[in-house]
DNA sequence: CAGCATCCAAATGGATACTG
DNA sequence: CAGTATCCATTTGGATGCTG
């Protein structure tokens, strides 16, 4: 028993194999919640039950499974302190924070879509 | 019989409703073969089958199901023509094309990432 | 040419209960 | 506290064949 998949630390959880960089990347990010993650490992170093507070509506399942993958794709680090009661703490890597600035560009965008949308929405339904 | 979803033009296939405009944004270009649409429609106007060329995996179900969501979307335009033998074209939208330089920058990011790793393959595997 | 229909497998996501 | 384990529903993706 143990382990969720056969990839703690060194293999990459890629699906399929791909040449294409950006077809790489979004098999690295993509998905509900690794952004979300991602960023409020942005605002500093968190522990698990810190994450699953800030992050709404995540399911501790989803959380462990996230945060797995994302460690073993080098964009976080764990660190697990001997204590009683337990302590983990989340940081962001190096390339971890290089996709911080693309994350805040693609809220950007979200947000200029939406309202983009809403505008539409207001001429187009008159 | 036809009709895919009951979503045709003006309404977004969001899974979810959500505050959050990065979640949102995930929503919309997210998965596998959105981006590569995008970049794809961002060489120019292209019709169907020239994308199915161009993608390499995509069947024709996911073409087509994926075409239909960026349209409902909003960010790309299908263009029929009454010819026989029938021609659709495709393009990119606005707000379509304002996710481009994101699309870029996560390709420059997956090139990155995948160097770093290898390169730390090397010196992990000593 | 540009697709749609059907069937099916796998991945993703979630609810709930339990543990070192 | 920081997860696991189990079971289950939904979504995604794919193979194949057919059509206006």
């Amino acid at each position: 028993m143990a382990k969720i998949k056969e990839n703690s630390t060194n293999s990459l959880n890629r699906k399929f194999l791909t040449d294409c960089n950006l077809t790489y990347a979004v098999q690295l990010m993509g998905g509900r919640w690794k952004l979300l993650i991602l960023m409020q490992l942005n605002a500093g170093t968190m522990r698990y039950g810190e994450l699953k507070k800030k992050i709404v509506n995540i399911t501790e399942r989803m959380l462990t499974l996230q945060l797995r993958e994302l460690e073993a794709d080098g964009l976080i680090a764990r660190q697990v302190y001997a204590e009683v009661p337990p302590r983990v703490e989340y940081t962001l890597t190096d390339i971890g924070r290089q996709l911080v600035p693309i994350c805040d560009a693609l809220h950007g965008w979200g947000t200029l879509h939406r309202s983009h949308v809403s505008g539409e929405a207001s001429t187009l339904f008159h």
